[in-house]
DNA sequence: AAAAACTTTGAGGTTTAACTAAAAAATACA
DNA sequence: TGTATTTTTTAGTTAAACCTCAAAGTTTTT
């Protein structure tokens, strides 16, 4: 496989997941920045290949074939993460991009064996769930802080938005996976949630409370 | 730069080396198994962009440009080595194969991490050197086994021939960087010695002894 | 100096992945 | 239902990075 039919196919799982329907060239365009002429060029070199199910003007969806092939690029990509964050000491923020260069390295023992060295994590740096070697994978119940009332208290397990700018944020705030979060007060007027962090008492937005995934307590 | 021109100057760098002058079009076209006519299409290219001495019918030679990032690849892949080989614990004969694709990843920070996180080694597992983040070589002072007299004791430190059968044989032999081997009695007639290792004696060619890197004890 | 070996040039091919423009199909809605 | 709009596909190009083969040029050897 090559690096773009690796990433069309990704870019196809992740679709899925969002809109649980089948997925739009249109779509996949968007997300790939790239015309739709160019995905339908690829849809057929996929369809070829047995990774995803295509019929013209019907939208896509990834067989069984397709739906392994895209998550151990994902499990890839996510295990690579965690390397970079935990052993090399990366910033949350920077260790997106040079994931996207090493999912595509091949060699299934390579990964397995890094899964091993890793401990073999069940989520990445942004708590997103690592599938396992035979692609399973394990979900965790969490929600976003804003669904949490007064006096809950959750731990830090993910993020919904994985923008540097936000990511930069909680480094910031000194928020990261593994934080205890507790909910001193909800503000009705804005949604303004003043919640304790790290021993201190901080104020934050509605934006920020609907972007951090957390487990309760 | 693209894999391609990585892969040829990395091959120009180890001819370099082994020959000691300029390299000829045919040397690099049978080293890369691909025609002189190609080669001669990628070193026009390579000249273009500063990185090769290069003129007609004359042979090729690294500027200090092409020299640094020659070097920049060979450091690649020798960290990485050695993170296979330590970290996940791979075997002797299959690091290099994944580490020619590990070498292409693009991001100076992500070496240089990586380069903190294995301890600063200054050899991969096949004994030859890692050049630092500016390009320095240090070389350690080696000689071939087959040149050690009766009663000497050497650590292994690399080896000469890097081929899976020749690491496969030394697997077998318990034999790997740092082992001890004692000179017990070299035989005129073969050239055969008989060695100590892991305190037993064995018998070994000279075809062995002359693959193997010592330093003197 | 001629033969042999080596190197370059040129013409042309393949693969991969884009793109534009226009046709065709599906869908939305008046 | 039929037309307008949107979506998708087709067809034809382009461009980069490779490659091959054969011919022609250069250097080295005998």
């Amino acid at each position: 496989m090559t690096f773009s039919e690796e990433n069309y196919l990704k870019t196809i799982y992740h679709l899925t997941l969002v809109l649980d329907s089948e997925v739009s060239t249109n779509a996949i365009a968007e997300k790939m920045e790239t015309k739709a002429s160019s995905v339908t060029d690829m849809l057929r070199k996929l369809a070829d290949k047995d990774l995803i199910n295509y019929k013209k003007y019907q939208g896509v969806s990834l067989t069984d074939k397709g739906k392994l092939s895209a998550k151990m690029i994902v499990r890839k990509h996510r295990l690579w993460e965690v390397f970079l964050l935990e052993k090399l000491d990366f910033p949350w923020d920077e260790v997106h991009d040079i994931a996207e260069q090493l999912e595509h390295i091949k060699s299934e023992k390579l990964i397995n064996k890094l899964d091993d060295f890793l401990g073999n994590p069940t989520e990445d740096p942004h708590g997103d769930p690592i599938p396992d070697a035979s692609g399973r994978i394990i979900k965790i119940e969490k929600q976003l802080l804003c669904d949490l009332s007064a006096s809950q208290t959750g731990i830090c397990v993910g993020v919904k938005d994985t923008s540097s700018e936000f990511l930069k944020y909680l480094d910031k705030q000194k928020i990261s996976l593994g934080t205890k979060i507790e909910i001193i007060a909800k503000e009705d007027f804005d949604l303004s949630i003043k919640i304790k962090i790290n021993n201190q008492e901080v104020t934050i937005s509605n934006k920020i409370a609907s972007n951090l995934f957390v487990k309760i307590k």
